[in-house]
DNA sequence: CGTAGGCTACTACATCTGTCGGAGGGTTGC
DNA sequence: GCAACCCTCCGACAGATGTAGTAGCCTACG
């Protein structure tokens, strides 16, 4: 059940965060996108990346028009806990607690963050009981 | 104060984890210590961390005996709320609160975990007031 | 003293990453 | 039909990273 761990580049995070954003594209969708976001590529670079990405599993593509469109294959949702996971085990030798306290501290929550936080609380410690 | 952020390469990580473990150390020291912890590096590609880590600015060195000493310049809680923020910012548009959810909902927390962040919920919750 | 063993300096080299440029093939508006 | 575009393929190249080997210098032991 374990999946690998994934292999992204931080430039390739940067792909993958606008496709997620956008959805399934064309390269040039993906460029334009970027470009919005202040990264300034060129075409062939992001066509580079696309490929590359393709042979990792990272999105997969399939011509239905003019052009490649490509979709993401991973969540951003499974790229967060990947990378959730690695910062605990790396940095925090596997113990969540004294992490998510450092987060509490050093991020500031506004009032809806501190009470849904609150609300997981008391159903975690219902759990627990 | 702004610090820029670090630039750590997966291996260089591990490099500084053994060196906040073990305290100031020589080359050898290290060597050993990764080795305790399944590392099978050769001395040498130690050797070249170390050096590039110095120019790097992530430790620093001096002779005192036999050999160089070399001791970690950047600490495992400068590195940790780097990591964080980051991690934040690319897979959680800025948003500590989700963050903070999921890792809750997805790591195991117990009972001491929970208290703890039970007080802190308590103290934010009354400077939020 | 000479030799074995530890230390650093220098060099090397394959990969991976970030960045394209140019060639070659369809599409399309004039 | 041709110039202007857009698309993909292939190749390139510099810098970062992982991983060492080798050579030369010291030193401590026998």
């Amino acid at each position: 059940m374990g999946k690998k761990p994934l292999d992204l580049s931080p430039a390739e995070l940067d792909v993958l965060r606008a496709m997620w954003d956008i959805g399934p594209a064309t390269v040039r969708q993906v460029l334009d996108a970027l470009t919005e976001r202040g990264k300034d590529w060129a075409y062939t670079t992001v066509l580079t990346f696309m490929t590359r990405m393709e042979q990792k599993g990272l999105v997969r593509s399939d011509k239905t028009g003019m052009a490649y469109v490509y979709r993401a294959t991973v969540t951003r949702n499974r790229v967060r806990k990947d990378r959730i996971k690695s910062l605990v085990e790396e940095l925090y030798d596997g113990a969540a607690g004294p992490m998510v306290l450092q987060l509490l501290k050093s991020q500031q929550l506004n009032r809806d963050d501190i009470e849904a936080l609150q609300k997981l609380i008391d159903e975690l410690d219902d759990k627990a009981s």
